[in-house]
DNA sequence: ACCTCAAATTTGTAGGATGATTGGTTCATT
DNA sequence: AATGAACCAATCATCCTACAAATTTGAGGT
């Protein structure tokens, strides 16, 4: 019986976890250009096919992007969000949104309970920009107003996963939110209920936090429909 | 202006997608071995290096996993799983287990509302496992049944991206709550909010199915201080 | 029946050759 | 000098052959 399921390391594997070393450590920044396949190949000492296939495969994974007569650039330092995209364009914008109010939900309660003075700085400061957005009738603002005030709400679950998940999601949810942007009715109902969440948040008040949040998605489903 | 970001796939991109198209519509089942290099260089007429760059990317994202000497099988049909996993393993228990919550309070609530009588039975079923497993002072056991009925519950809400997450989650978490199984003192209070939450389900008592899940992880959340 | 070892199958790695795309340079024409 | 065509260099894309390593299979001998 082997201890370790697959203890070797393909040269692949090897290679593409030095790759993803120096992305996520930075040392190959986001937008830059990496060295050629040749430079690759000597410092990794590989052959090409070994590096290239390390290469395709963080191109895949959304990593990394090549260009043909130009050269592979740095993409992301996450494969989430590539992941998330692909999947979420398979399910329904139904399906989405309860996943989305899963984690909405749990960010306003733990927003509730963990929110310090910075968090409630910024919480006011977003829903501020909403109310501007919303008498100036602004609906581009609005909603951009709106993304940063529920990106700040899930700041402050200071969960660092939660946040993530949350904001790869938003990135893919977000065009599909904004077909139906046009028939916001009753704005003043949805701004009304999220600075009702802001309040509950800064008071601490786990319940009407979580009530608010079901509030809201409950007016999202209706859209929908 | 482009209308299409890069009209043009590469040989590698067409390959990759109408393997992931074989995999997504079951043609390839998942646990199955795919053909041979050699017949798949044939059938998409490309090289093998080609081949093999298309292959390692979708074994990367997790699709398909290699085994030198014997061929490659079909791992999963999703690529979420992967990227999912990849990001938990750099979190805390107490991170993971504040977005378990999330997924499975959002589950049961679902579940309440749209279990059909098929999953009633599954419930049922699982539900007994556990008991029979905790009377048998049978753990690892227990742990299975338990395991198994989470599934259920996730099932029961019949929402794939919901499950989808939730199913990839539970692979990353059951090692460490493995660590913590020892422990569990009071494993009659553990049943019997699990039975409580299966009833509500039953029952559609969608606040109760709530109360339950908060029950649970809050004892969870005990454990792990 | 059991063990040994060679052959076949399959993926892993190496290295070279050529094509395609992009960006820049050179140079002749106007 | 400005323009544009032709050329060239860098880079990735694809294809090819060859050999290595891991696994399974089966023939052959004990």
């Amino acid at each position: 019986m082997s201890i370790s399921k697959t203890n070797r390391l393909s040269l692949v594997e090897q290679v593409v976890s030095q790759i993803e070393t120096l992305i996520e450590s930075g040392e190959w920044e986001i937008g830059s250009q990496i060295p050629p396949e040749m430079d690759l190949i000597k410092q990794f000492d590989v052959s090409r096919n070994t590096l290239r296939e390390a290469i395709r495969s963080l191109v895949y994974a959304g990593l990394l992007i090549t260009k043909q007569g130009k050269g592979t650039f740095v993409k992301s330092s996450s494969a989430l969000g590539v992941a998330f995209q692909r999947r979420i364009q398979q399910s329904s914008l139904f399906e989405t949104l309860e996943v989305r109010h899963a984690l909405e939900r749990q960010g306003a309660q733990l927003a509730a309970i963990r929110r310090d003075q910075e968090d409630i700085e910024k919480l006011r400061f977003h829903i501020t920009a909403c109310q501007k957005a919303a008498e100036a009738k602004d609906i581009k603002a609005y909603e951009e107003a709106d993304i940063q005030l529920h990106k700040s709400i899930m700041c402050s679950s200071h969960n660092a996963l939660l946040i993530d998940l949350y904001e790869h999601m938003e990135d893919s949810v977000h065009d599909s939110i904004h077909q139906l942007a046009g028939m916001s009715s009753d704005a003043t109902l949805h701004l009304s209920i999220h600075c009702n969440l802001v309040e509950a948040i800064i008071d601490q008040d786990v319940n009407r936090a979580i009530d608010s949040v079901n509030g809201y998605i409950a007016q999202f489903k209706k859209f929908i429909d």
